[in-house]
DNA sequence: GCAAAAGTGTTTGGGTTACACCCATGC
DNA sequence: GCATGGGTGTAACCCAAACACTTTTGC
């Protein structure tokens, strides 16, 4: 990275980000799209924030060292994880010399809300809503902008809104990971009838008690092949 | 490649490759789709077909390596142009050395029907019918799968049909290439009230003379972006 | 009883599919 | 006139959206 010689036979650094995505209440108790980013410590965009990511160990495949970027910046699994793109733009860092060209594959990552909030956050570690983010390193903005996109469409016909939640959850919390990801509200009766017809959900049988009002029934995600599509 | 030292900061070599679609008529005069592939000349896979491709110029980008691919392989300049996935499993090459490992950035490419079969084959390049190709290098059967499956889910929801025909076409040879692509037939009614609602072409004004028939209106593709959708 | 959310029922409208039918040309 | 595909009309069906209404709990 410091030492590359220029020659005609240099190739192409090759990395491996991802974008990390949880929900979490907002000030005002709503649910946000959140995603974790780190500082940067070194030239290009020394002291911006960019998304979690590393070169690609040899030893590793893509999608094992997109895991580790995630436990290595969280300390969490993720509950999803899939390929977004490769990005390899010659002037993805402008100014900068081609032999510190890097090509970035970049995966992106559902974690249970829960955990995430649960995880501790340090200087160089923040987590930002996604709507709110700071001008990013590189072509980072853009990448979460693809990745946002690429959630919001994949939620209308995978099972993967259940990733956000623990083992149970009521009809109504995946309801609001809908809302929340989709940034709109829904009809209570139809998103029952539809996650119903689609089979994405199960009974448990049991009810959860406590709340204000008639005890809603709990939901488990049916089985079925979760991670990557590919 | 022949002389990758084995250290622990050996980087994984990258490579661009392209799977190329076009449509040609089989031997009953129905349209197929057909790709180009490429005979190896060295180990591993000696011998045997594979996917045009080769290493990333670190001068270029992405899309202009696999854009160059097309043109090294077929003479012929890509109608649509997009990244498919990234592969880079361990296991890619069986048996190979991790200092030869390979990840391979594929892109999927459409080329015109006309200009593809006045294309000349020699001995190492040669079209084959999609669902009839020979056991291929790599992992190359799965990613040519995987492109055909992207082709038809894009062909449903994207302008992209128009790409194998020449600049005017009637909607029965439109109507063809969405049923050889899909590999059913259509109604011809319902066909063309779905080009017509969703805007994908407009009337030239001028009809093709000389068939046994009512002569057919001839259409355009309406302008939209065409390429790389990100 | 009242508030609040769970859960059910019903109507409407848009869009797709199947299929009947007429139109315009070459032979 | 006849064959052939071009092109239009229409009814059936399915599904999603809107919204009224009933149910069951805590207080």
């Amino acid at each position: 990275m410091t030492e590359s010689t220029q020659s005609a036979f240099v190739a192409p650094n090759l990395a491996v980000s991802t974008v990390i995505f949880t929900l979490r209440p907002d000030e005002l108790g709503k649910l946000k799209v959140a995603l974790p980013l780190v500082r940067r410590i070194r030239a290009p965009f020394d002291g911006q924030w960019a998304l979690p990511g590393g070169p690609l160990n040899i030893t590793e495949d893509l999608i094992q060292a997109a895991s580790r970027n995630l436990l290595e910046t969280t300390g969490l699994e993720p509950r999803y994880l899939e390929q977004l793109y490769a990005f390899g733009s010659l002037d993805r860092s402008p100014g900068s010399n081609l032999a510190d060209r890097v090509v970035s594959i970049v995966y992106w990552a559902l974690v249970g809300s829960e955990e995430a909030t649960a995880v501790s956050e340090s200087a160089n570690i923040h987590w930002f809503e996604a709507d709110q983010l700071p001008t990013l390193a590189f072509d980072h903005n853009q990448i979460v902008e693809y990745a946002l996109g690429r959630l919001r469409n994949k939620l209308a016909y995978a099972r993967i809104a259940h990733s956000f939640l623990a083992e149970t959850f009521t009809l109504a919390q995946l309801r609001e990971v809908y809302e929340a990801v989709l940034d709109r509200d829904l009809d209570p009766g139809n998103f029952r009838r539809m996650v119903e017809a689609d089979g994405i959900v199960e009974p448990t049988g049991e009810r959860l008690a406590g709340t204000r009002h008639r005890p809603p029934q709990l939901y488990r995600a049916t089985t079925s092949a979760t991670g990557e599509t590919k």
